[in-house]
DNA sequence: TAAGTCACGC
DNA sequence: GACGTACGTGACTTAT
């Protein structure tokens, strides 16, 4: 077997890590993200490339031999933050636990040392990967030595051989130093020949293969100003190459052969790991097995066959356990009660059948602690069990304080909280097929920490909640919302099995017809579902203009597609297949799968608990999108219909609520007149950003305005916007600037909501919703600039969520006023959607836009528009 | 089983 | 000058 040396780039890889990654610390306050990038890097070279040898070179002191020649050598870069320097020594440890080898050599770069091992090790003939960040490497690529560079984070790598080199600049391994010597290195401060980029260098190498070539043709260099500036700088030249030229003849002791890759110190590496905290990495290395699941001494937990009155306090908190996903047909395998008088651990059949607990649960004055009031209460009710007096629920109050918190499980909340600890329901029952209920041993223990967990857990987050003054949006709104969401779900919504069928059917035609002729057109049969093998069609057999790559390959993706739509027929073919075969599979086919046995309707979960911005979402199925932007689409709310005869579909959305919750929030003068007079906004914003009259506006820049609402509401970048508009970013930046000047009060808004961010480390809704944003302090651009956008989105995105989530809470008690018989079904972010008895609908209609539009005042009027048919189709 | 790509909604 | 860009869920393919 040949041998394999994997040369790694010490100083570059942890430079990427530290800018790629937020900066983290352990619980002492020590800076680790580039040890965390660095190790998650070495994690994934040792099992990927499977090295016999290995070693990290690191660069030693200040100077170097290439000082020598130009004492100006890396004199523009930056001093080393403090923060990654403090992690290096950290690294070495690492490595040694790891026992790979490293080494750095006075007066030398990290490169060279690579440089100069690759080669002997070539020179044996070994196979020798080198991976860095520092493109310089390439000049090494040979016939068995690769290079690979960090893309984007530092587990992505694009990696060299000669072919790549020569695909992707055209050049030999050797012409990166010309390549260098003409261009120059900002970030090594590298002069070159001024004037010179990339572009020309290429083109001037393509011709003349050196920087000694071109030096020898210079008559044949076009362009005078650029023969002169050639000319002027020949020495520089000379000088840049040669400082980008990497030494493969290092005076070094070590050789390839002395550095086999040793066994790891399997103590010394956890023992760093727990020290980094790097919890993650403990399992992923394994060995640690047992140490994962906590050391806990036994709780004792009662096994009550017969259950007496006075278990059950004025307080309890209770566990119902059950281990499918979907609680809609989820099996209860068991409970538990704790409360001061112990802690109690609940059969299946006591709780289905025992009328001491039934009693109990269902007692609204008998106040519960929960994890998941709505799973409780929903999963309960399928047995019909009702269940009342959730009063606290612990992973919505871990939720609201910090949504994005890494988990809202109850092991991780309970670590997190200092709370009594408890398995991860992964270790006690594990996951996938080999999931199963433990025996009572087991299983009673664990529910009865869950449940006694909860007491602690209640205690602390509730105070912590009193703290952030979001106690009221926990007990007022979020918790009785729950309820409504649960007897929502339980309830389902109706659909047409036949419709379904119908609109299934016609497009199953059409897709086998458009899959025969696309078949036709790129004259041979493939797989229009893969993109690999859409690639390869579009854009090796028919030499199709490669637009975008991903990277596994071409990119097919709509927008790529429609720019190619003019230059082969196949194209619209394509596109309108992708569509179709989307509404089939996963509408057709995804939502005829949904169908509950029992009731014949569909049951969706909302999750109250997973949006950073305060929305809910929608799983098995996802009835927040069900298609309406196309014609062929929106066919398919024609199936959702009423479940009782004489029935109505009554939808109710707002207008606009985002917008008019920004002229709220931003008290913008001219936003709050344009809705006081109930304008249509994207004409305003068109005739502020356009300066013309409103008879003047165009659609065209109706369009364009409102996709800049459309950006402002949703926090896009200008990038963001140019891409929704087809425009570059600097005219969509020009589009931002001039939006900004026409509302002068959002601008200043969105000042205020970055300096806010900035000094709490978070932004609220008018409700108090949080939302934290780590990176508003971030070295990284990119980090930090999504964090600002978020920090101006969040308050505008969440307070409308907090809107229409009162003003469910609102509904729910007006329609039970009412007396109307009529049932709130769904609700999809900015609309609610109900049933309601034919003969009620106006009256229904009528109370709806009263109670969404008076739910909350803001200084603009909110404003709901309702309509109604016989199918979801119709209600618009 | 996980990751990548694509497409639907607000 | 590069970076990689609103929030979600689900289907499908491909590699492991």
């Amino acid at each position: 077997m040949t041998n394999k040396l994997v040369l790694v780039d010490g100083n570059s890889i942890a430079y990427r890590a530290f800018f790629a990654l937020p900066l983290l610390n352990n619980d002492k306050g020590v800076y680790t993200n580039a040890v965390y990038g660095f190790t998650t890097m070495l994690l994934k070279v040792l099992e990927d490339e499977k090295p016999t040898h290995m070693l990290v070179a690191f660069d030693a002191g200040k100077t170097t031999f290439r000082h020598d020649t130009y004492k100006e050598y890396k004199g523009t870069r930056q001093k080393t933050p403090p923060e990654l320097s403090e992690q290096l020594p950290l690294m070495r440890d690492l490595l040694q636990a790891f026992n790979i080898a490293f080494e750095e050599v006075e007066n030398y770069e990290a490169d060279d040392i690579i440089g100069t091992l690759a080669k002997r090790a070539a020179a044996d003939g070994w196979d020798t990967k080198i991976f860095t960040g520092d493109k310089d490497l390439l000049q090494l690529v040979d016939k068995n030595i690769l290079v690979s560079l960090t893309r984007k984070g530092i587990t992505n790598v694009d990696t060299y051989d000669l072919a790549a080199l020569n695909e992707k600049y055209g050049l030999k391994p050797a012409q990166i130093i010309d390549l260098k010597g003409l261009m120059g290195d900002s970030s090594d401060n590298i002069p070159g020949v001024p004037g010179v980029g990339e572009k020309t260098a290429l083109k001037l190498l393509a011709a003349h293969e050196t920087v000694e070539g071109v030096y020898e043709n210079i008559e044949a260099v076009s362009g005078k100003k650029m023969k002169e500036k050639l000319i002027e700088n020949e020495d520089q030249a000379y000088m840049s190459k040669k400082l980008a030229t990497i030494l493969t003849e290092v005076p070094l002791k070590t050789k390839p052969e002395d550095l086999p890759l040793g066994e790891r110190n399997m103590e010394q590496l956890t023992e760093l790991f727990k020290e980094l905290g790097f919890q993650s990495l403990l399992t992923r290395i394994g060995g640690e097995e047992a140490e994962e699941t906590i050391e806990m001494e036994d709780l004792e937990v009662e096994k009550v066959t017969e259950l007496t009155s006075g278990m059950f306090t004025e307080e309890s908190a209770l566990v119902i356990e059950s281990l499918e996903d979907n609680y809609h047909h989820a099996e209860i395998i068991g409970g538990a009660v704790a409360n001061d008088k112990g802690v109690f651990y609940l059969t299946p059949e006591l709780i289905k059948e025992n009328s001491t607990f039934k009693e109990w649960a269902k007692d609204p004055d008998k106040k519960k602690i929960v994890f998941n009031a709505k799973r409780a209460v929903v999963s309960l009710g399928w047995q019909d069990i009702p269940l009342a007096g959730a009063a606290f629920d612990v992973q919505m109050a871990s939720y609201l304080l910090d949504p994005g918190a890494s988990s809202h499980d109850m092991a991780d909340i309970a670590i997190r909280k200092n709370g009594m600890q408890v398995q991860a329901d992964e270790a006690v029952y594990g996951k996938g097929k080999k999931q199963q209920v433990p025996g009572e041993e087991v299983l009673s223990q664990h529910l009865g920490r869950k449940a006694a967990a909860l007491l602690d857990l209640k205690k602390e987050l509730e105070k912590e909640l009193e703290e952030n003054k979001q106690l009221e949006l926990l007990t007022e709104l979020e918790m009785p919302l729950s309820l409504i969401l649960g007897r929502m779900e339980k309830h389902g919504v109706a659909v047409d099995k036949e419709e379904l069928r119908k609109l299934g059917d016609s497009l199953t035609e059409r897709l086998n017809e458009m899959e025969a002729k696309i078949h036709d057109l790129a004259g041979t049969s493939f797989n229009i579902n893969s993109p690999k093998q859409l690639g390869e069609i579009l854009f090796d057999k028919l030499q199709l203009p490669v637009i975008k790559k991903t990277k596994t390959g071409y990119s097919t993706s709509a927008d790529v597609l429609e720019k190619l739509a003019d230059q082969h027929e196949i194209i619209q073919e394509i596109l309108l297949y992708r569509q179709l075969g989307k509404l089939n599979s996963t509408y057709i086919e995804g939502l005829l799968k949904a169908i509950n046995d029992k009731t014949g309707k569909i049951h969706t979960m909302f999750n109250q608990a997973l949006t950073q911005t305060g929305r809910l979402s929608s799983t098995e199925p996802n009835l927040q999108n069900i298609p309406i932007r196309l014609e062929e689409g929106r066919k398919i709310r024609h199936a959702f219909v009423p479940s009782k005869d004489n029935c109505l579909i009554l939808a109710a959305d707002y207008s606009q609520i985002e917008l008019r919750v920004l002229a709220h929030i931003s008290q913008d003068k001219t936003l709050i007149e344009a809705f006081r007079h109930d304008m249509d906004i994207h004409t305003k914003t068109a005739m502020d950003v356009f300066e013309v009259e409103k008879e003047e506006v165009t659609s065209e820049m109706r369009r364009t305005a409102k996709a800049v609402n459309f950006g402002i509401v949703y926090g896009i970048s200008d990038y963001g916007l140019s891409q929704s508009l087809g425009i570059n970013r600097k005219q969509a930046q020009r589009f931002i600037d001039k939006y900004l000047e026409s509302y002068p009060g959002v601008r200043d808004y969105m000042q205020n909501s970055i300096d806010e961010a900035r000094e709490n480390g978070y932004v609220t809704t008018m409700m108090q919703r949080r939302r934290y944003l780590p990176d508003m302090t971030s070295r990284n651009f990119n980090l930090r600039s999504a964090a600002e956008r978020t920090a101006m989105n969040t308050p505008i995105q969440g307070t409308a969520a907090d809107i229409i989530k009162k003003a469910m809470v609102d509904m729910d008690e007006a329609l039970e006023k009412s007396g109307i018989d009529a049932k709130m079904l769904l609700q999809v972010h900015d609309e609610l959607i109900f049933e309601v008895q034919e003969s009620q609908v106006e009256e229904l209609s009528k109370l709806v836009i009263k109670v969404m539009e008076q739910t909350l005042e803001l200084d603009v009027p909110l404003k709901v528009d309702a309509d109604y048919g016989k199918t979801w189709y119709d209600a618009k």
